[in-house]
RNA sequence: GCGGCUCUGGUGAAGUGGUUAACACGUCGGAUUGUGGCUCCGAUAUGCGUGGGUUCGAUUCCCACGAGUCGCCCCA
């Protein structure tokens, strides 16, 4: 169908600009008072990166990429993602040079083959900040924060922040073995995909919404128990920063990542009344990432959130501006002996700056005067032959229908 | 990738196995001579997601595909 965008992808309309405009506008000012600086990586890069740094065996990598090879034999992958691509390019141009702490955010477009559903598109766009170059929890708090109030202050209101920490190299191999052993003995209840999670991810059986429910659960190893010292001691600071910030979060040793990359803190922010796409950020600690893309042994904080996701929220809770775009001038020509004149009228006030409109339709002034209305402008500039003829404009108040006939000169003084 | 539901004009939709596919909004035009928002009048789908099939005949029945949507999965 020649006609219809490809699957699982969308026009931003007209109507709908002003929205993602504003949300840009906000995320660049937010970030501005965060100290993080604007990044744009390519779109596509070597399908290799995102192996590396997304992880294989992930459904990302495995299942979800749009992978081709081009024309000169490389493999080559659609972003699905873009916290590979910062590391990539932080390492590339050698960011981490003469900067401790390297922040950066990004806004654009990603690429998933995913089945689409309403706040889950093939190409969808994130916004999202790394902070790269500093373990200090206080850096995880500052990324929390600025994902919480960014959200906040759209307006959303019902939203609920999650915490965990998935632990690190040294601690979270004991963790996923208990959890093996433990699951495995209980592996006739487990429900179909929680026999597959077993070998693959036991984490994401602590998330299932079927065996989540049940009894035997309640006794799963936690991770607490497992941490070492160091993420004990990192999540509990975590915890307090986001306290001294005022953030209402949860703790929910069952919040577990998707990517490979995490480390330590993981967190989510969601917002319930989206159904099943309801993640409207997520983010975490990510210290091995950089190395295993060849850079020195670097940790690393970030997250990103779904523009799409956002928009619906807003378009649910009913807090999406509405548009009041309003022209100054509409001029309304009445004969074609007029029309040159008209057209003159439009480039100067144009020139002016004055957002001026008129109707090439050659339609009647009574249509013509209808378009003026409809468009919101204030005035309407009614020229026809006798104002051609005078060098006059009959200056129309629309909100009023006073109206006055002034030299053409005065125009722009009148319309203001 | 799996399962359910849906698919009629620009929009919201009603409807039927058989010559003109309601209604509303919108849009366009008109209601005497150069003027809007109200009112009134008129026009506006040879077409019912696409392609097949059943039938004398299908928008209405069947199948496939497509798209959307909900849930699963995944994730932002």
């Amino acid at each position: 169908m020649l006609t219809n965008a490809p699957r699982g992808t969308k026009d931003i309309l007209p109507s709908q600009v002003e929205s993602w405009v504003r949300l840009e506008n906000k995320i660049r000012e937010l970030c501005e008072i965060y100290g993080y600086e604007e990044i744009r990586t390519p779109t596509f890069e070597h399908t290799e990166l995102f192996k590396r740094g997304i992880g294989e065996g992930t459904d990302v990598v495995d299942k979800e990429m749009y992978t081709f090879t081009d024309r000169g034999d490389r493999s080559i992958t659609l972003r699905p993602e873009n916290t590979a691509s910062v590391v990539r390019a932080y390492l590339q141009n050698k960011l981490y040079a003469n900067a401790g702490l390297v922040k950066l955010f990004y806004i654009g477009s990603m690429f998933r083959y995913d089945r689409p559903q309403a706040g889950r598109l093939r190409e969808f766009h994130q916004f999202g900040v790394e902070a790269l170059g500093e373990k200090n929890p206080a850096v995880d708090a500052e990324i929390i924060l600025l994902a919480w109030e960014f959200l906040k202050s759209l307006g959303l209101d019902d939203l609920t922040l999650k915490i965990n920490t998935v632990g690190c190299p040294e601690c979270r191999p004991i963790f996923r073995k208990k959890l093996t052993e433990y699951f495995t003995e209980e592996a006739d209840e487990l429900c179909e995909d929680c026999r597959r999670r077993l070998e693959k991810n036991p984490l994401r059986i602590l998330d299932c919404k079927i065996d989540g429910l049940k009894d035997f659960m309640d006794d799963a190893p936690k991770i607490e128990t497992c941490l070492c010292d160091d993420c004990r001691e990192h999540f509990n600071a975590v915890k307090k920063f986001l306290t001294a910030a005022d953030v209402p979060f949860e703790v929910n040793p069952r919040l577990v990542r998707g990517l490979d990359y995490y480390t330590k803190t993981a967190f989510e922010i969601q917002y319930a009344p989206l159904g099943a796409q309801s993640a409207v950020a997520g983010g975490g600690r990510y210290d091995g990432l950089i190395k295993e893309i060849g850079g020195d042994d670097t940790p690393a904080v970030g997250f990103a959130a779904g523009l799409e996701r956002i928009l619906l929220a807003l378009e649910l809770q009913k807090n999406l501006p509405a548009s009041n775009k309003k022209i100054a001038a509409f001029i309304v020509s009445g004969g074609s002996a007029a029309e040159v004149y008209a057209f003159k009228l439009l480039t100067d006030l144009r020139r002016k700056n004055f957002s001026a409109a008129m109707d090439f339709g050659k339609k009647s002034m009574k249509a013509q005067m209808k378009a003026a209305a409809k468009s919101g402008a204030k005035f309407a500039l009614i020229v026809g032959e006798d104002e051609a003829a005078n060098s006059t404009v009959t200056i129309k108040n629309l909100e009023t229908a006073a109206q006055e006939v002034v030299p053409l000169a005065q125009v722009s003084e009148k319309i203001i």
